[in-house]
DNA sequence: TTCGCCAATTGTGTATACACTGATGTGAAA
DNA sequence: TTTCACATCAGTGTATACACAATTGGCGAA
């Protein structure tokens, strides 16, 4: 595995656990150092995160760790809601219909709330889905896009953790996902996918802000 | 400014342009001593140009300009569809009317069809109405989407230049989106959107399939 | 005390040397 | 003649040295 590979992974992981908080400074010699690395590779990677914007040269010396808060989350889901509004749309349309039946079968057996192993279980069946949804579309600038919301997503997660009544939820709204998909009904999935996302975002943004709760949630 | 930019920006203009032909390897010493620069700065030129998608490495020693054909054109469309309807609907719910009632304006003043040098103010046209848009969106993850895919775009626009006819019913078209914006109507400017792009990649893959020049035309 | 200038330090941008790996060609043996 | 093995080479990945710019601190003058 190549060095700049290894500084890319290991930062993109604190950013997105948080350990390397917003406004943090990335600087070459410091990451190397701690890395234990040359500031070549560390260059690199530091320039793979700017360009996927999870850090921004603020000035040609200075490269911080982007903020992410409720307002970006919010960016984030209008150009999520886009990206997988269509793609399911298009899914629906020449995707392999057996595997998304088999999708929403896991997903109907699936109980994330009843403990925190089944919760983990319940994320590796999303990635499964946004995998399968990947193949479906077959389309590497849909992959590319969705790659980057993703990234950003993982962000998200931390800073609002789904609780067992979302997840309960979120599990049916996947399942009429996949079931939409595998009868190929485009309107369906699409509509599915957007009512989920819309959840998705109501629920984040009400464990952000308990005491006001945003437009159109119920 | 910096080597690196330099050489990603000679290399992006010679991709979209064609002059870089698909399937061309790539390789840092070679492109490095064409550039008058050393490897270093090449080197991030070229991981830019793979994270954009317009190179791909296909082995650790091999970088190639990546293929781009009728079908990568459908798929880059696919996404630009799903992205600027979306773009267009929010516009149309919170962007600067004026600034858009002034475009349309613009858009049905502009005669492309007059003379190649008309025809390139109505490229210039499309720029503005693009930053326009980015700026009524206001949503970074929405203009990071959309520069990927305009950049994929210039290389379609190379290989199917618009013809007059087109450009007229582009024209109004853009007038069309422009005017639902200004008047604040989120589905006049998706559906304007949508009929557009349809039309777009209509007349693009109608002027590529007649007589389906592979490659290489010039 | 404050402002301005100059020097020093720090950090990035670039060049280059070295290391390692995969490929290719040549020679010898079967 | 063909095949296998070894050596050479080409090209990437990494480390490091050097150049340059910006920022900061200190010192002097007003």
């Amino acid at each position: 595995m190549r060095a700049s590979d290894l500084a890319y992974s290991t930062l993109l992981d604190e950013i997105q656990r948080g350990e390397l908080a917003p406004g943090t400074v990335l600087g070459e010699v410091e990451q190397a150092a701690r890395l234990g690395i040359s500031r070549t590779p560390t260059r690199a990677a530091i320039g793979r995160l700017v360009a996927d914007g999870l850090a921004a040269q603020l000035s040609p010396r200075i490269t911080v760790v982007t903020d992410f808060d409720a307002g970006d989350i919010k960016r984030l889901f209008e150009v999520r809601r886009a990206l997988e509004e269509s793609s399911a749309r298009l899914a629906a349309a020449r995707g392999d219909r057996e595997e998304f039946a088999e999708l929403a079968q896991a997903f109907a057996a699936a109980h994330p709330e009843a403990g925190e192993s089944n919760a983990d279980a319940y994320y590796e069946l999303i990635a499964r889905y946004d995998a399968a949804l990947d193949r479906a579309v077959d389309n590497a600038y849909f992959t590319n896009a969705l790659r980057t919301i993703r990234t950003h997503l993982a962000r998200a997660r931390r800073l609002a953790r789904d609780n067992r009544e979302r997840l309960r939820a979120s599990v049916a709204e996947h399942q009429l996902i996949a079931e939409a998909i595998a009868s190929g009904d485009p309107e369906l999935a699409a509509h599915a996918t957007h009512v989920h996302l819309h959840n998705a975002l109501a629920a984040i943004l009400t464990q952000l802000e308990p005491r006001t709760p945003p437009e159109g949630t119920q």
